[in-house]
RNA sequence: CGGGGCGUAGCGUAGUCCGGUUAUCGCGCCUGCUUUGGGAGCAGGAGGUCGCAGGUUCGAAUCCUGCCGCCCCGACCA
């Protein structure tokens, strides 16, 4: 491809409305434009990657038996009602406004609907059946570009076994196939598993990838591959020491001391000898959390420990159900169900809020002090305390879910009536499996992982093009021959050539242009080098330069690229 | 949906508080000449419903009202 001729539109200045790095370099870079929010065109070097991506995503999907289909977006309401799903998606489904139609948001419903009265037999099973295609719904809020978009591409697969070790099986097999995929694209990514309860399978994985732009909070253990969701992520920090000798119970006066930084700072103390209370609404009443220092309430955690409604204590409530503002609360005294985390199990000498606006209580001894007290991990956890599965430090930070993996069971096949006739003519629901991924994900996560501040810096697997062709000064015709030549040489090789073969351009914004777009390879053809029949190799990723004989310069290439 | 910010040429922006010549600057674009290994120089030129609608005013990018769009934080996220 010839630059001069190629439409990459290319960006020097920053777009206003993009924050992420990869967002900035999509369009910077010329692969995206936006329409609207959360919806992107593919210019045609953006649509290339998303073809490698694609590419990949289908041997690998082949190799497992699966097989591609091509279905609607438009599709008829009443199937999702059949699934009550209409109602579960709400508004994030798109409707059509003169037509019964809704725009799918997924493809459970139509891959089932196509199974049923097919698949009759278990003889006609296993089956995997796969699509990329573009999903719509209706996000409240698109964000960072191309990642949480109104439209976007997934592929999604969806497996129909006969039983539950049939449907092991399946998903063993996706979990690989994942697995290759994410490795082929080059992606340093990593697996949280969660136990997905309620619809009969049990088991689920998300695929994810490090990233500031993430909308999950992950703890992740690099030694022991351990991964978990922060929300549920369990904490094994040490206990903080009892002491030999518990003080007797005192008040201490606090003026204007609220937070537990301010407490320390008063009384000299460090943060493991207080315990912070919170106070929480379960079912209308009221519960103390007690977290040791400054540790944060996990609440997606005290929601499964309690079970159905919590919600944090109003300011009001506060004042009424202890006699004191938030700041000054604590376990002496307190009338209803207090809970504290394991960390601050038989803890003793601590201070405490008094339940009296500007004063504390030190001395505390929670075993002989708070009768009837319960504990549980309540802890959010943090990085750089130990992980929970091999005791090596955790690291919690953000992330993208690039892919999802799970056991659906017979939800959707109940639900629009897909049964087969097992061994013993016997009628059952077929039992699925649900496998998606980020197309355009990929492709962001990928950017957000290899770059630096000139550009892209694209691997084999993805980049658009193999090598970036630099031809100078193409007003000399010694170049333009070399360039020719070259460039001819290397398509003839079966090499992706991005030629730029401007004349109306700089030799500096021809190097910048290269950097952004990120080619893994530059050949920089120049009168300097020509003179001793050579060309310059730049290796985008480490900015090394090597000069190479014009006759060698196929097997180098070769050779870089492996 | 709550909070914050923004909307001026293809892109990035000044001007808006405090209304007043022909709406600022840089990049990009077009023409010519020069230049050619890290986003060139000179000269000339094209390009604008100042997001939209209504209002106030002799006069509105600027003030008022309503709407639309975009970004960020939060809520939400199969």
């Amino acid at each position: 491809m010839r630059l001069s001729k190629a439409f990459i539109p290319t960006l020097k200045e920053v777009p206003s409305d993009a924050v992420i790095p990869s967002h900035i370099l999509m369009v910077r870079s010329g692969m995206v434009r936006m329409l609207s929010a959360g919806i992107y065109s593919f210019l045609p070097l953006g649509y290339k990657v998303i073809k490698k991506i694609s590419d990949i995503i289908r041997e690998e999907m082949d190799a497992i038996g699966g097989q591609e289909f091509h279905l609607p977006a438009l599709n008829p309401k009443e199937i999702w009602e059949a699934t009550n799903r209409v109602e579960a998606f709400g508004d994030t489904m798109f409707h059509v406004k003169n037509r019964e139609y809704v725009l799918a948001p997924t493809h459970e419903e139509i891959m089932t609907y196509h199974a049923k009265g097919v698949l009759k037999s278990y003889k006609d099973l296993p089956q995997i059946w796969y699509q990329i295609q573009t999903k719509f719904r209706n996000e409240p809020r698109p964000r960072s570009g191309v990642i949480r978009g109104r439209q976007f591409l997934m592929k999604d697969a969806y497996s129909f076994d006969a039983s539950l070790e049939g449907l092991d099986e399946s998903y063993e097999l996706h979990d690989k196939a994942y697995r290759k995929i994410f490795d082929r694209c080059g992606l340093d990514y990593f697996v949280v598993g969660a136990s997905s309860g309620a619809m009969g399978g049990s088991k689920s994985e998300e695929f994810m990838v490090k990233s500031e732009a993430g909308e999950d909070t992950v703890a992740y253990c690099s030694s022991c591959g351990f991964a978990a969701n922060v929300e549920v992520a369990p904490s094994k920090i040490e206990r903080i020491s009892r002491q030999n000798e518990s003080k007797e119970i005192y008040e201490i006066s606090t003026p204007n001391v609220k937070s537990i930084d301010e407490l320390c700072e008063f009384l000299k103390i460090n943060e493991r000898e207080t315990a912070k209370s919170r106070v929480y609404i379960h079912n209308g009443q009221p519960v103390l959390i007690l977290m040791s220092g400054n540790d944060e309430v996990n609440e997606t955690k005290l929601g499964s420990i309690l079970g159905g409604e919590v919600r944090p204590g109003h300011q009001e409530e506060l004042k009424e159900i202890t006699g004191a503002d938030a700041g000054s609360i604590g376990p002496i005294g307190f009338k209803h169900r207090i809970i504290a985390d394991l960390r601050l199990k038989d803890g003793n000498n601590l201070f405490s809020g008094a339940n009296k606006n500007d004063y504390h209580i030190g001395g505390i001894d929670l075993q002989r002090d708070v009768p009837n007290l319960e504990y549980a991990d309540l802890r959010i956890v943090e990085s750089g305390e130990n992980c929970s599965n091999c005791s090596n430090t955790i690291e919690v930070f953000k992330a993208i879910e690039l892919g999802h993996i799970f056991k659906l069971g017979t939800k959707y096949s109940e639900g629009l009536g897909a049964m087969f006739l097992d061994e013993n003519s016997k009628e059952n629901p077929i039992i699925m499996g649900s496998y998606g991924i980020g197309v355009e994900r990929v492709l962001a996560c990928f950017i957000e992982q290899n770059n630096d501040e000139n550009g892209i810096i694209w691997k084999k697997p993805l980049s658009p093009f193999d090598v970036h062709l630099i031809g100078l000064n193409m007003k000399k015709e010694i170049v333009v021959e070399a360039c020719e030549s070259i460039f001819n040489e290397l398509s003839e090789n079966k090499f992706d050539v991005i030629f730029d073969d401007r004349t109306n351009v700089q030799a500096g914004f021809k190097f910048s242009d290269a950097d952004l777009l990120g080619m893994p390879i530059q050949i920089i053809v120049g009168e300097r080098r020509l003179k001793e029949n050579q060309v310059e190799l730049k290796i985008r990723a480490t900015g090394e330069r090597i000069n190479v004989g014009i006759n060698e310069l196929s097997s180098k290439i070769k050779e870089l690229l492996k």
